[in-house]
DNA sequence: TAACATTTGTCCGTATGTATA
DNA sequence: GTATACATACGGACAAATGTT
């Protein structure tokens, strides 16, 4: 894919930002490897058709995002890392998909409540009656925030969920506890938005960021559901996979 | 999901646009139904905490997508459609996965090359030496514009693309012509990132609008891959189903 | 009819952010 | 670093359209 460097002006966007965003966008697409030193200044405000103060702005940005690192009198590096893939498949378990990507994945609980389910949540989980437990989760590869996620589970079904997940970081361990020792992924619905201020705030991103959205029913060896959740994934550090192709 | 009404300030997006973008966003995920009014300026410019004026600069860019209609004395309303929904299984075809959901899908060729592959498109197709042809496309269904896509193809294998995309508008049509008369889905990757400026302009798009990237290899019924292809869907629009999950 | 409340549309001015030369 | 032009955000005031009393 060609690379167009357009910029549109009076958008609500200021150019400085399109332009960290793009250069963000090819390091983590891998069309700037890792390590590589940027060109100087000069050189991308005249690629760019802006002025050089408007580089140092997305190059002071990304810096302060950690994408660049500046060296004094050395230049500008990429400090980045490569992206990380998530296989969707029947049996999905999330620290497993990433076992063979990252050192260590941890799941953090950011809340719980007990709640009357709205119809989407009632519907998922085949719920007639009855409260649901939801709980808002993070979860962590080599300490670098990868995504978060709201669930919700049937309150009669695994009533300790918020106390076990709180312990274990992991809901496949909350779900033997409660006496469901499999499940397997039914459906999957993938779309992509903003990140919205909570997603800003656990995954560490700038506004205007992109967020993947997967929403998915798990369901026991009976094949009731068990489990509705929407996890969102940062699109810079996460693409989704189906099939068995590899990522290039 | 809590809506948070949080703005950022000085991050580079303006923050009309990032209201914007937030109501945009609570209209394509149901939020706030179709055809609904929406509360007066006044309202929203406490909810979100700034100026009417803002408020007004986030709604005259949302009326300008055509996402709301404001009517001087009376108010301003919801003018939009559900998001359509794009089914990934083995046998995927883009005209049949929406024909339950639209009345007409078009396909346009945009431009066309005979490139030498590079080395990611080499891999996906599995080809060792000659050249590929890309095709440059566009999809339209009842006549909104969905998603536009970037496709390799073996040149030896499917020498007459371009001629026939271009009359039939569509792939299928035009490997029956090459003598492939069923072709399977191999595999799926999917992305998010932020619509470049092609997007926008393909899309009718505002900048800093989020597209979906469908990166998929077909293989013939020998199992060798016949297309290696990069379709964009806009996030608003659109989203991503695995498994048999109906949208709620 | 007239008076009124509600809501969007337009105009003024001011301070700060963004982008250029 | 300085100077200039324009975009963004705010505050206030009033006009125009609509619906109700």
């Amino acid at each position: 894919m060609r690379s167009s460097h357009l910029i549109t002006r009076n958008s609500g966007v200021a150019v400085w930002r399109q332009i960290a965003d793009q250069i963000r966008g090819d390091i983590s697409a891998g069309k700037i490897a890792s390590g590589v030193r940027m060109p100087p200044e000069v050189e991308l405000a005249t690629r760019f058709s802006v002025n050089r103060h408007t580089i140092r702005s997305a190059i002071a940005a990304l810096t302060k995002e950690g994408v660049l690192r500046a060296e004094q009198g050395r230049g500008t590096f990429v400090a980045n890392a490569r992206k990380l893939t998530y296989r969707i498949a029947e049996r999905t378990r999330f620290s497993e998909i990433l076992a063979t990507q990252v050192r260590e994945t941890k799941g953090l609980l950011l809340a719980s409540s007990l709640e009357e389910p709205t119809p989407e949540v009632a519907s998922a989980l085949g719920i007639a009656s009855g409260m649901v437990i939801r709980i808002d989760t993070m979860h962590t590869a080599d300490n670098n925030p990868i995504s978060c996620a709201t669930s919700w589970f049937d309150a009669a079904r695994v009533p300790d969920m918020v106390e076990d997940y709180r312990t274990s970081g992991s809901v496949t361990a909350a779900f033997k506890k409660a006496g469901i020792d499999d499940y397997l992924r039914q459906s999957t619905i993938i779309g992509a938005r903003h990140a919205d201020a909570e997603d800003l705030r656990h995954l560490k991103l700038s506004p205007g960021a992109v967020v993947i959205v997967a929403t998915a029913i798990n369901i026991d060896m009976e094949g009731r559901p068990v489990e509705y959740a929407k996890t969102r994934f940062s699109a810079d550090r996460m693409e989704i996979a189906i099939g068995n192709q590899t990522t290039f």
